[in-house]
DNA sequence: ATGGTAGCATCGCTA
């Protein structure tokens, strides 16, 4: 079973890439990020004529997250799990597709660390493990993947000297991650490159950034220990990165046994 | 230190 994680920066700008990309890798679940649709515009036939399933939580403009699944789409969940303050934008939708238990998350950027929006996203990671203690079992096939705004080491960073005081890779930030660990979450694209360094899923649009392999690795696909046992290989697929009209996000890979 | 680009409901905001 293959999962994917893909911020496509806006889906109506990027339908026919996305589109194209799905005929050739053939993702048994792909998430996606920031579709920036609202819910009746998204293009759920197009997908169904691929063969998907798909449910979307958008709210149009900014933000936006859907699951397509070939493998089945149930118990949808938008927002956090009942019980869990409500989070005004649309950056969280819950399915379980193939009898794992799949959270796509558009983690809030947090823009600057004296900034408003970074308290919202602490506040965001917080509430996510709380999402994961209602919705979801660690003992459980476990999926949690998406843009979480965050480099989790220092080496998935290109320069950490471009990032002092900066968002990304605060403390508090991966004290975050460090919690999602300690929920039962592992990080499955490290599994499979636990030497590796500069390997990226984002490079800013700007100076050229991605062909002078300026990039961050902030795209996570974080499986429960049933799912990382199942976890025979990971990829960065920064091909989809090349090219007209790319996402400034590259699709991480996951292929599942069974 | 700044600015660089792309997308949106576009001339300002978000990333």
């Amino acid at each position: 079973m293959r999962v994917v994680t893909w911020n496509v920066n806006s889906l109506r700008a990027r339908l026919e890439r996305v589109e194209e990309w799905i005929t050739e890798v053939q993702p048994d679940v792909l998430c996606l990020q920031e579709t920036k649709l609202a819910d009746d515009a998204f293009p759920g036939l197009t997908f169904e004529a691929l063969g998907y399933e798909s449910a979307h939580y958008g709210q149009g403009q900014w933000n936006g997250v859907a699951i397509l699944s070939k493998v089945g789409i149930d118990d949808v969940v938008t927002n956090f799990a009942a019980g869990v303050e409500p989070d005004p934008d649309a950056r969280i939708i819950t399915a379980t597709c193939g009898g794992v238990r799949v959270s796509c998350c558009y983690v809030p950027n947090g823009r600057s660390l004296d900034d408003d929006h970074y308290t919202y996203k602490l506040s965001w990671l917080d509430r996510l493990v709380e999402h994961l203690d209602r919705d979801s079992s660690c003992d459980a096939d476990v999926i949690v993947t998406g843009d979480f705004n965050i480099a989790p080491e220092d080496r998935d960073v290109y320069d950490m000297r471009k990032f002092r005081n900066a968002t990304h890779v605060s403390q508090a930030e991966r004290d975050r991650l460090t919690a999602l660990e300690q929920w039962g979450l592992s990080d499955l694209f490290r599994q499979h490159h636990p030497d590796a360094d500069s390997l990226y899923s984002w490079w800013d649009y700007r100076s050229g950034d991605f062909h002078q392999g300026r990039g961050l690795r902030i795209d996570l696909v974080l499986g429960s220990a049933s799912v990382a046992k199942r976890c025979e290989w990971s990829a960065i697929d920064r091909n989809a990165r090349k090219g007209k009209q790319p996402s400034d996000h590259a699709p991480v890979m996951v292929d599942l046994a069974g």
